[in-house]
DNA sequence: AGCCGCTTTGCAAGGACATTGCGCGCATCC
DNA sequence: GGATGCGCGCAATGTCCTTGCAAAGCGGCT
């Protein structure tokens, strides 16, 4: 990929808060004919800058109403240990995130859950199944301050 | 909003994926007209079920190589104390996720950066002028291992 | 300075697409 | 049983996306 000029961050810029702009209203914010305009979102797309459009879907439309931020630790470090969790957490629909973290704690997963009995068959079915794990630490979102998509460039 | 039925539940489970995709494609994944599926589309949308659309834009093509994950305790839980946080906290552009939580810290916050010196910089100039704090914690992602933009519904 | 090649732009055309009105089928309710 | 409301498919029209093509900007080189 080649480096990225202006008028390629802007159009990253309204992209990101605007996913599903029509090709003809991008470029005319942007100051550029639709044509340019939607060679470059092409080359972008190709060259993998932009990954992916995602619909934001109401958490509480589909009953998602609680989220919880889970610390995990495991019992060693060694390659083969992170591979296997890592293969089991990404199998859990729940899991929306999840790094591999300097620190205390190994992981860090946010996780979805409907209400408190969801969480607990959650942490039942999948979290205390995960191979490897030797402490959860649980801690439960009172309410979502921010949530950006995408860092503001 | 009226309740969600299979046909929505397709259309939400197809977006969330593909925001972008054109709605004779997406009448055509879960079998119905274009016609059909362009309403129940822009009821959804116009009901708050979808909340919008965002283009995922690669962090590293745009040099934001770090997370950090950051605990913040405050000084109190008063009213006055959080709201005040909050608004403060809103207005770094590199904070992309910030909850209210329970446990023992009263914030969580995912910071991008786009090395550590710009964190340095972050951390400097934003967190810790923060107002009534009284102990951060950064912890850094060594790797994200998950990333999805919804619950897998 | 002048020339040349590369890149990117704007314009135009044709083909695809989104949207809206309309009539029909189906279920519900009186 | 008839009326009513809801959601569907079909069709048409206006908009939009895309691609070919020529010209303009830009940098390097002589």
């Amino acid at each position: 990929m080649s480096q990225l000029d202006a008028i390629d961050t802007a159009i990253l810029k309204v992209i990101q808060q605007h996913g599903r702009i029509s090709n003809a209203e991008l470029a005319e914010r942007i100051g550029l004919s639709p044509s340019a305009c939607s060679r470059r979102l092409d080359i972008l797309e190709k060259s993998g800058v932009v990954t992916g459009y995602h619909a934001r879907v109401s958490a509480k439309a589909l009953d998602y109403k609680m989220i919880a931020i889970v610390h995990i630790s495991l019992s060693g470090q060694f390659a083969k240990t992170l591979t296997e969790f890592e293969a089991a957490v990404k199998l859990c629909p729940n899991v929306l995130v999840c790094y591999l973290m300097s620190g205390e704690y190994d992981y860090i997963l946010r996780v979805a859950a409907k209400d408190l009995e969801d969480y607990e068959r959650i942490h039942r079915d999948w979290l205390s199944a995960l191979p490897h794990v030797v402490k959860i630490n649980s801690s439960f979102a009172l309410r979502e301050v921010i949530d950006r998509p995408n860092v503001g460039i």
